[in-house]
RNA sequence: CGGGGCGUGGCGCAGCCCGGUAGCGCACCUGCUUUGGGAGCAGGGGGUCGCUGGUUCGAAUCCAGUCGCCCCGACCA
């Protein structure tokens, strides 16, 4: 559409992903600039959580619903942040030595079926193709909802020796999981992950696999997304399906639920013997190697939505936000002078700030500051310079800084170049901000009836002593609505301190939370 | 999958009970005036009422079915 680029009649400088005068600074996102629901509300956050989330995903053009049910689209804004968060993990997963490739969508059903705690894990919400054209498939293929069966079936043809592994490598695909209830972001019928899946000689070198990827997800989460998070071990009753153990991040979302926002499963060798993946060793001695695989999902965004959102929308941290910078010009427009003088500050902030500052003019026509101020805010970009004609009679420009609504009066001279400054402290404000909200809401309990006490005002993370028995999570569930065991922490141990559900000697500590 | 609600221009809704071929606000387009927190005036374009069938001279309104979405409960990155 045409409003994707605004200011083009006048803008001496071609703006966002249409420049083509070979300005070195990257492109930025363009369609944020389009003037839909830019004057529109969104409920209160604090009144109606949900309700808030769902008008935040959607007025900020994160994403909206389809025609088909649970798939929602990813809109270029949303995309954008998505790309950042990608980019960011997969720079990470080639750090650590894997390599990227892709396997099909399909996988036939024989295939699926081989190992049975993982089809039987799954079964309920796979989709099937029956169909090729008007024909029906002598046998009929899975949507993949994660592929560690086809790649298994593969890789037992590709390992032989020893010097086969460790095979490290990884795949960005869509999946599809059929879901009875679906949230944007959180839990739609097809979504975007990363998928990573390896094979080792031996199961300490698979251990360690699993927590090196488990602490990329941690890096990713609080270095990028400034989302403060509890590693831990999955229990038993939410390990997945064929692994032998399960690790998992889990974050804070601003109601005080938990958001499982990546994981990271060692396989042992159930995958690797059910699919005959075999191997000779240097003592001539065949062996089925053993295997990891971790995931990190779009759902990630929605958490970033609520962990750091407020009433006037998202909040995004200025390294993973697709436009960092948003300038508003105010000018009268029968004031040539002052436009002048005003665009020539615009122009030349946009000039200074560099190609590592994804940073917009809002030249928009007809909009007055104030709607700015509010699309801007909407869609959470990190700082928002005022350039007006006022504040450049001493030279100056208004810098807000959107976390925290933090504002001072900057000279122009020199701004371009203090932007990187000023942004990485908004970075560390984000994270600090999110470390505060989990820290006041985290609490230590030794019994169930002080579980029960935690809860009573609000949701909050619980951590106490727990045994790590069915029936112990059982009476957990039963006695906080709708509270579980998210994991049991990898920074704590018990120490013998007694469970707080049966009073045995207990050497985990469980994270007990509300979960997404 | 059970309980509740809703599908009417892009968005939010009214109209439906008491059938007579569609209205309001915002958004959108044009012009002028505005511009330091969500502008004003004037003019203009756009919908056949989720879908299917039925009742009727006539259906957005009544009936049946169907699809979809949202909220609340049992499964999940």
């Amino acid at each position: 559409m045409s409003g994707g680029v605004y200011g083009h009649r006048r803008a001496p400088i071609t703006r966002g992903g249409r420049d083509d005068r070979g300005d070195a600074r990257p492109s930025v996102y363009s369609a944020a600039m389009t003037r839909e629901h830019s004057l529109s509300q969104i409920a209160s956050k604090s009144e109606d959580f949900d309700r808030w989330y769902v008008d935040v995903v959607r007025r900020a053009e994160l994403a909206d619903y389809t025609p088909v049910r649970g798939c929602m689209v990813i809109r270029p804004y949303g995309y954008a942040l998505w790309e950042r968060t990608r980019d960011a993990l997969d720079a990470m997963i080639k750090r650590t030595g894997h390599e990227n490739m892709y396997f099909p969508l399909l996988i036939p059903e024989s295939y699926l079926a081989k190992e049975a705690e993982h089809v039987e894990g799954f079964a309920p919400e796979v989709a099937w193709v029956t169909h090729g054209g008007d024909k029906e498939l002598d046998e009929r293929l899975a949507i993949r909802p994660t592929s560690e069966t086809i790649i298994c079936s593969m890789y037992a043809d590709w390992i032989h020796s020893w010097r086969d592994l460790p095979v490290l490598i990884n795949q960005w695909v869509n999946v599809c999981r059929w879901e009875k209830r679906t949230r944007l972001f959180l839990r739609t019928t097809e979504f975007l992950w990363q998928e990573g899946h390896t094979f080792h000689a031996t199961d300490e070198e698979a251990a360690a696999e699993v927590d090196t990827m488990l602490e990329c997800y941690r890096e990713l989460a609080e270095d990028w997304l400034a989302m403060p998070v509890i590693k831990g071990r999955k229990t038993e009753s939410e390990r997945f399906a064929g692994a032998r153990y399960t690790l998992s991040i889990e974050a804070m979302m601003s109601d005080g639920w938990a958001l499982q926002a990546g994981t990271s499963h060692h396989l042992a060798q159930n995958f690797t013997t059910a699919y005959g993946i075999k191997y000779t060793d240097r003592t001539n001695t065949e062996q089925h190697p053993f295997q990891t695989s971790w995931g990190l999902s779009t759902r990630i965004i929605g958490g970033l939505i609520m962990a750091h959102g407020d009433e006037a929308g998202l909040i995004i941290p200025p390294r993973v936000a697709p436009i960092q910078v948003a300038v508003v010009p105010i000018a009268r427009s029968n004031d040539d002078d002052a436009a002048r003088l005003v665009e020539d500050a615009c122009a030349r902030l946009e000039r200074e700030a560099g190609p590592d500052v994804r940073l917009r003019v809002d030249r928009r026509e007809g909009l007055r500051p104030g709607d700015k101020f509010a699309h801007w805010e909407l869609r959470g970009v990190p700082l928002r310079i005022t350039v007006g004609a006022r504040d450049l009679g001493d030279g100056q420009v208004t810098v807000v800084r959107r976390v925290d609504g933090g504002q001072t009066l900057e000279p122009l001279e020199g701004l371009g170049a203090r932007l990187p400054d000023m942004l990485a402290a908004a970075q560390v404000a984000t994270r600090a901000r999110a470390q505060r909200l989990l820290d006041e809401r985290s609490v230590d309990v030794s019994s169930l009836d002080e579980l029960i006490a935690a809860f009573a005002e609000r949701a909050v993370f619980a951590s106490g002593p727990f045994c790590n028995l069915d029936e112990c999570e059982a009476a957990v569930k039963a006695a906080v609505h709708a509270a579980t065991v998210r994991n049991l922490r990898a920074d704590r141990t018990a120490d013998g301190a007694p469970c707080i559900a049966c009073g045995r000697p207990a050497e985990d500590v469980a994270l007990i939370a509300r979960a997404y």
